[in-house]
DNA sequence: TATTATTTTGCATACGCTTGCAAATACTTT
DNA sequence: AAAGTATTTGCAAGCGTATGCAAAATAATA
């Protein structure tokens, strides 16, 4: 039932070698000759030898694992984020160790913690911030974090986000050139760097043609404040003919409220204009920078 | 820069005591006393050491990593599923290393085989079909396989499903109480055991009510073979007033093209009723087992 | 063919940790 | 206080692999 575990060194006595031989026809960049990786190769298949990725990692140092720290994998980003960068990551021979950063789990740093105890190659925090201090420790470790979909001053970790300003920039411009006088925003939350981009970007176009917000609530890129931000926004004396919404995820719910609870028609009485691009949507928006550039810089 | 690794044999030195004390402290159910333990938790947090789960793996032979293969991240039941597994085993002290098996990748084996090389505890695949020759590799290296969300005439790992049967008589039911004369099926992808399920349980329940499939197309659980479906179901002679569609996802591209390219109205001219209940959707449909499962199951 | 340059191979050690075993210490009990 | 039992502790042997080093085998050169 429980068969014996398969060790190099079985592979080796079959074939008549050495276990460093075998190790080293397992091991690119090795030398072996021809003949015994042949009688290496035989051995092994027979036996069905596998190296241990552990054991190895032990000696190497490197895991050839990726952590990634996600908090909101129901917002539909990041499913197809994460969906790349692991088939990315997948054909360079990493794989993506996923933690969970929601409001179960205690602080991130504890996450990030755990993370390091694998002895991960690398950390991808995916809308996620990080203390100093553990950043400082990852440092130390030799481990690159690099921040996806959001920036932090600190150049410890790189960060792969789009131009959010010029994001923001365009959907202005956009909303200006379609006649809308009466421009809102509804933002996400304010402590995230996507989110101000965006709004510097998009108010700052709308001033450059002499315009500013008619209105303005906040999300915090939670489905449920949405909902209550364009209750109250769409509630009010004069309301908006346009509302650009920090996220895709935030849209959907602004939508409903305002067809479904306000009986309003998009995109004739209000436009509503989101951000991420995810497939749900086909909105105009601002296309994303290629989520393989992660893999890349990993490297 | 590169600080030097702390390895427990640093922590023992500057508490005063032996490596395995320190292995011991780290080790839940071993033996310390309560003053080295003390003397070993100070150095420890001074040091910044934490064990290196690597080397405990490799000895241990259990490395607290379940593997999960994923096909299909773009169908939003999968996410959800993936954040309450990855959250469930997070609490266990478990961890989930997610392997992709897209069109990308070659055949599930090699995925699977790749898994095992990182000694994992456990293989959780969702929607996937795996072979017999791998599945009795994984029973004699001692990996429990489950299934997640399909089954398999295979008694060498459990399953996880809701009652996919049960679900499709409730349709079914819903369907008929609605008084609903023509009723229509559009199939997931045939070799699954959840749409088998879904559909004989549905077309069961008709029976008994005297009914039957007025029109039955298959859109193999993907969005554009779900459009056509529905395209070449709503352009024949007796369109149907109602449609059982085998998952959301498929059911969004049905609705899309039912009442933007068809004109017709949902649900005044035709119901339509999906399944699994993903966030997106509120329909009434039969609510999933609870995904928690896994996690006891697993254990 | 003899000599040197090159590649291959085995030996032995290390990676950071757990764990069985026996010695040492602490705590009970009469 | 002595003998006995229960805990704690250190020692040392691994877990499965990679790799530096020196010996052996092979290829290249004269």
């Amino acid at each position: 039932m429980v068969t014996k575990k398969i060790t190099s060194l079985e592979v080796a006595k079959l074939a008549g070698v050495s276990q460093s031989a075998v190790s080293r026809v397992f091991t690119p960049g090795a030398s072996a000759s021809k003949k015994t990786e042949e009688k290496v190769r035989k051995a092994a298949t027979e036996l069905g030898y596998r190296p241990n990725v552990l054991a190895r990692s032990l000696i190497t140092g490197r895991s050839r694992i990726i952590g990634l720290v996600v908090a909101h994998l129901d917002n539909y980003f990041y499913p197809e984020a994460l969906e790349l960068i692991s088939n990315a990551l997948q054909k360079k021979g990493y794989h993506v160790l996923v933690f969970m950063a929601s409001k179960t789990t205690g602080s991130i740093d504890d996450v990030v913690d755990e993370i390091l105890d694998y002895q991960v190659d690398g950390i991808i925090l995916a809308s996620v911030a990080i203390s100093s201090n553990l950043a400082s420790r990852c440092n130390a470790r030799g481990v690159p974090v690099i921040l996806f979909n959001r920036s932090q001053d600190d150049d410890r970790f790189s960060a792969i986000t789009s131009d959010n300003i010029l994001g923001g920039q365009k959907v202005a411009r956009f909303l200006i050139a379609g006649g809308h006088k009466r421009i809102a925003y509804i933002a996400g939350w304010e402590g995230a760097s996507t989110q101000r981009d965006r709004e510097a970007g998009f108010v700052e176009e709308l001033k450059q043609h002499g315009m500013s917000l008619h209105a303005r609530e906040v999300g915090n890129f939670i489905q449920d404040e949405a909902r209550q931000a364009a209750r109250k926004m769409f509630t009010a004396n004069e309301i908006p003919d346009a509302v650009f919404v920090a996220s895709d995820d935030m849209s959907f719910a602004v939508m409903d409220v305002i067809r479904f609870e306000l009986g309003l028609k998009i995109p004739e009485q209000v436009s509503v204009i989101g951000y991420d691009d995810v497939p749900v949507a086909s909105w105009p928006a601002y296309d994303l920078t290629t989520v393989r550039q992660p893999a890349n810089r990993m490297v």
